[in-house]
DNA sequence: CTGAAAGCGCTTACAG
DNA sequence: CTGAAAGCGCTTACAG
């Protein structure tokens, strides 16, 4: 007997205002041709009998559901939740639900699971993040569909889908750059999961200050990585027990630089005085360790929020700004420092 | 023009299976009473157009709207997404979706806005973690509407919802019972935020241990704390500037235990020679500090799992047990270790 | 075992 | 500016 106590539909509302259930509709939705009078005596009755319109009636009836779905493949939950919480933020100004839907995007399910949601809940759009934008075939029956749909740092940038995003080549830049300016020649970088676009942008934003620079690039600094805790830490034990180890490690994450960090303790190598560390993305992490991790803010709330935003518009009007840059910002903290004085280095030797 | 291409109903799988659309809907349900050749021709239509049942005209036509929501009150990010991917993984095999709900208990629009997605959304029922079921007026409302929900670890017992629970107090003598057995007797303790319950619980743990093994209580070695890294930061703080500091300190959760090691690091005490650092929670950050925390594993995925699990036993059946607890245990880890060896400390002086 | 009819609570398309 | 009718795609309740 699950059956609740009976719930006001718009009937009820109609009949209290003195209306036909049309003009509740048309207050509801906000549309025009609705005096000032009768629509507040319907917002009246709307108010008095707590009328909640069923997401359901609405979206069988109409040709929104006013639902969308933000898919993700696997990320660290301190980048995914602000991500959460921008979409919803912006669903939540805009009378939106979100679904959430974590995936693996290598399962051989992947793309039935999320056409699953889209034709059974019916949503309006979607917000993808990288690398399930990725998946042609995803792409593919979504345009099939024509149900729209937005990203956050994509891959891919030539479907027309209007996206987020941000100058991850210039802030490797600059932040291999300030340790650049620290003084430091011999700079360790941990690359990020092959599968992610940022991996490869990031890179070459550290290539690019080293040559600015006229410092020269030694592939034996630069180490694979996976953007997780572990791949970070196994790439430190690499660096530092290179013949000439780096004085400085640029990891191309937060989780990678916090790996960095224990493998620098458990090697008593002090930081900053030794090593300096950075990372990327500013996740909770970077002020959760010690000492604190000097790091590129990337702005995850704001990419999610404005992503939404732009999915909205495409609801709306038909189109978007094609893509909308987010400002990032380095953010210095006691995980970097100057580099120490050299003794037997011999900085353009180069390591096996 | 957001119209898409039309999507298959249950005419489109009734016509090319040669039934009528209460046989389909038979089948799409697993009901009984459907031969199991006609079954077959149904699920082969079903198959060939890809068809997807309408989730709003079900909703709208039946009882259930396959949808429950999962409710939080801004837990830290670490703790949130293994529930969340606990409750997800439990509606997957029921074919349910769950949407999120991000909300602070403390805001004046707090029950309005989770009623209005009950109502609007028509949600079966709701999981609910604390300090969000301690709402009162929310339960009443959900009561009125005899919408089930279930609680994860509920601070409030008297509310008949089944609920997912550990055995924190438990937990907590057990973490505080090793700390003694590596030799430890001056022990600080750091509280949970007031607002919950494992606080008060954790704490008795922590005092049965060391009123067990005939320990006197110490006010000045328990610290407030308000679950976050900044909370445990201060009060290790407080607890280290004592005249007769603790040689161990159990923070009731990771994320302030990670800023005991802060604290520590700043004040180049070094972990667990001069102090072992315990926390509680197992969360990701407990294998990312240096040295790793000693802590407490709390099944998060499973109580969300098993949580869900009970709401939908009480859809289907009406009731559920009415609670189940499942099962932590400690972890050790690199940030305790044997107490180190007194000179001058008095142990029986009682701190300011 | 199978199906025809009614209806869930809205929006759409149209009329006035 | 307002409303009566039809219909969205299913499930329910009932008949055979």
């Amino acid at each position: 007997m699950p059956a609740s106590a009976k719930r006001k539909t718009i009937h009820d509302v109609a009949r209290q205002a003195r209306v036909s259930i049309k003009t509740v509709s048309r207050v509801i939705n906000e549309e025009p041709n609705v005096t000032a009078g009768t629509r507040r005596r319907v917002l009246g009755a709307v108010a008095a009998l707590r009328y909640h319109p069923s997401l359901s009636a609405r979206s069988l009836a109409g040709r929104r559901s006013r639902l969308i779905a933000l898919v993700y493949d696997n990320p660290s939950a301190n980048y995914i939740v602000p991500v959460q919480n921008g979409a919803i933020a912006r669903c939540r100004d805009e009378g939106f639900r979100l679904f959430v839907q974590p995936c693996d995007s290598k399962a051989p399910d992947f793309v039935n699971e999320v056409i699953a949601l889209v034709d059974q809940a019916r949503v309006d759009g979607l917000v993808l993040t990288a690398p399930v934008s990725e998946s042609r075939k995803l792409i593919r029956e979504l345009d099939r569909r024509k149900v729209p749909f937005v990203q956050i740092a994509p891959n891919d940038l030539h479907h027309p889908a209007p996206y987020t995003f941000m100058d991850d080549e210039g802030a490797a830049r600059e932040m291999t750059e300030y340790l650049i300016d620290l003084g430091h020649r011999r700079i360790g970088f941990i690359k990020g999961h092959p599968d992610h676009h940022a991996t490869g942008v990031r890179l070459r934003g550290y290539r690019g200050a080293l040559e600015r620079n006229g410092i020269r690039f030694c592939v034996g600094l630069t180490q694979p990585g996976a953007f997780n805790f572990d791949s970070g830490a196994a790439a430190a034990r690499r660096l530092m027990t290179l013949r000439d180890p780096p004085t400085a490690i640029f990891a191309s994450n937060d989780d990678m630089a916090a790996g960095v960090l224990m493998v620098a303790h458990e090697l008593s190598i002090s930081i900053p005085a030794r090593l300096s560390v950075a990372g990327f993305d500013d996740t909770y992490i970077a002020t959760a360790t010690w000492p604190r991790l000097t790091t590129v803010h990337q702005p995850m709330f704001e990419l999610a929020f404005t992503a939404t935003d732009l999915l909205f518009k495409v609801l709306k009007k038909g189109h978007a700004p094609k893509s909308v840059r987010l400002q990032h910002r380095l953010v210095r903290r006691e995980s970097t420092g100057t580099a120490p004085t050299r003794n037997s280095q011999d900085n353009s030797r180069r390591d096996p």
